[in-house]
DNA sequence: TCTGGGGTCCTAGGACCC
DNA sequence: TCTGGGGTCCTAGGACCC
């Protein structure tokens, strides 16, 4: 048996755990720069605000008073996150993370224990322990937990815990579980499943055969058909195996018209996404930056990207940082053009461990390192060392409805705006 | 000169997830 | 005027090899 534990409209509950008096009132949260809704109340949605919705769109509602808005406070989410992943460790064989509001969990080792039972207890302990409301949903495969906790969500009296695990229980709930809402099959498929097969819920899906859905769908539409069969299809990953690839990039609230400005942001985003690097024993061997002109609002978007391979793969913020900003000014400024959008990519990573040096490389690869240890450690308490091309004056994002941080210092969000 | 048949690796793009 | 920011896996097709 597998169980899902997910964290009902999880960056609005960690907003309301410190606004009690939001309980039970339309709640958004917005994405950076406040331009769309990342997540919502339960009363926010029957007001009819969606999932990725432009404020814009709902902005009398915010002026109205009929809502309560927040910026995204992610030292805040993060924090709480770990609380809650602490208390389903606690009570778990083995977790898995799988995002920063679910986690799988492998109940082998814990058979003869009455699954429902555990399932609404350790709900009712981690809201008791954190002010988040949890759904824990159980099955025999992960796929089948997650349409579980679905059903939490949906039945108040199951009290956050469904143990789902009888053939015919299971077969009534897909009967009744809309295609679209499985995991594994998204929005493409789900409609050309609807318009041309006439498939409409999880049962109908199962119905076909494992070979029809793999024609359809290729291997992870087979995957999907085997889980919802009961037949575990999807691994159970309790270590999390290291990043393939680590992006850092941000929309510009005001566009960025001069190179350096955006070389500096670039700087900055380079110094985030090796840090991301460097924390997990990892070193990149090309990086690529990328840079988006234009808008919707100027009708056009266009974005140029550049990438460099590395001689040797590295994990120093100069280095890679010296490829990035050569790859920024190689970007062509398009004429007249405003950068709404820039980032970068560290790919084709491996571990430290297994760096291969070049017979010509001339870096003092063990100085760099030594350096970044100890700006590492610096930067890990209050103080901030940076690379001099990361100047001064940051860009500052549009933060208007942002709470404080009950959880973390002031120094997690002053990061936020200056690094 | 002409031709067969198999295999691997890489990349881009598409699908999905949160 | 105003629309976020990460990731993964899979497949098809091309380049190249013998």
């Amino acid at each position: 048996m597998f169980a899902l534990a997910d964290c009902n409209n999880f960056f609005v509950s960690c907003e309301r755990v410190f606004r009690p008096d939001l309980e039970g009132k339309p709640v958004v949260v917005l994405s950076n720069n406040d331009g769309c809704a990342i997540s919502r109340s339960n009363e926010a949605k029957k007001l009819g605000i969606r999932m990725g919705q432009p404020v814009f769109e709902f902005r009398h509602l915010i002026e109205s008073g009929a809502v309560t808005v927040f910026s995204s406070n992610f030292s805040l989410y993060g924090d709480m996150s770990k609380r809650v992943q602490r208390i389903i460790a606690d009570a778990s064989p083995a977790i898995e993370v799988y995002s920063i509001d679910e986690s799988f969990v492998d109940l082998n080792g814990m058979e003869g224990t009455d699954f429902d039972l555990w399932a609404k207890n350790l709900s009712k302990t981690c809201r008791r322990g954190t002010g988040i409301p949890v759904s824990i949903g159980v099955a025999p495969t992960k796929t089948l937990a997650k349409i579980a906790s679905k059903l939490c969500k949906k039945y108040p009296r199951l009290q956050g815990g469904c143990y789902m695990y009888r053939p015919e229980d299971i077969t009534m709930v897909l009967d009744r579980f809309p295609i679209e809402d499985v995991w594994g099959i998204g929005r493409k498929y789900s409609r050309q499943l609807r318009d041309y097969h006439g498939i409409f819920t999880a049962g109908d899906f199962r119905r076909k055969g494992r070979q029809w859905a793999s024609s359809l769908m290729g291997a992870p539409g087979a995957r999907t058909w085997c889980e919802l069969q009961g037949i575990p299809s999807i691994e159970f990953e309790d270590i999390r195996p290291p990043k393939k690839q680590i992006m850092f990039s941000r929309t510009f609230s005001e566009g960025i018209e001069d190179m350096e400005t955006l070389s500096s942001q670039i700087s900055v985003f380079c110094s985030s996404a090796v840090e991301k690097l460097r924390r997990q024993a990892s070193c990149a061997q090309s990086v690529s930056v990328f840079i988006s002109f234009g808008g919707r609002s100027t009708g056009y978007r266009q974005t140029d990207a550049r990438t460099a391979l590395l001689p040797v793969a590295t994990d120093s913020t100069i280095e890679i940082n010296r490829a990035a900003m050569s790859l920024t000014h190689e970007i062509h400024w398009r004429a007249g053009g405003t950068c709404k959008r820039a980032g970068i990519i560290l790919g084709n990573i491996i571990p430290a461990s297994e760096v291969q040096l070049s017979f010509f490389d001339t870096t003092d690869r063990e100085k760099h390192s030594r350096l970044m240890e100890a700006i590492d450690k610096i930067n890990s308490t209050d103080s901030h060392v940076v690379l001099a091309s990361m100047s001064a004056n940051g860009i500052r994002m549009h933060r208007e409805h942002l709470s404080p941080a009950y959880t973390t210092s002031w120094d997690d969000i002053l990061t936020v705006y200056c690094k």
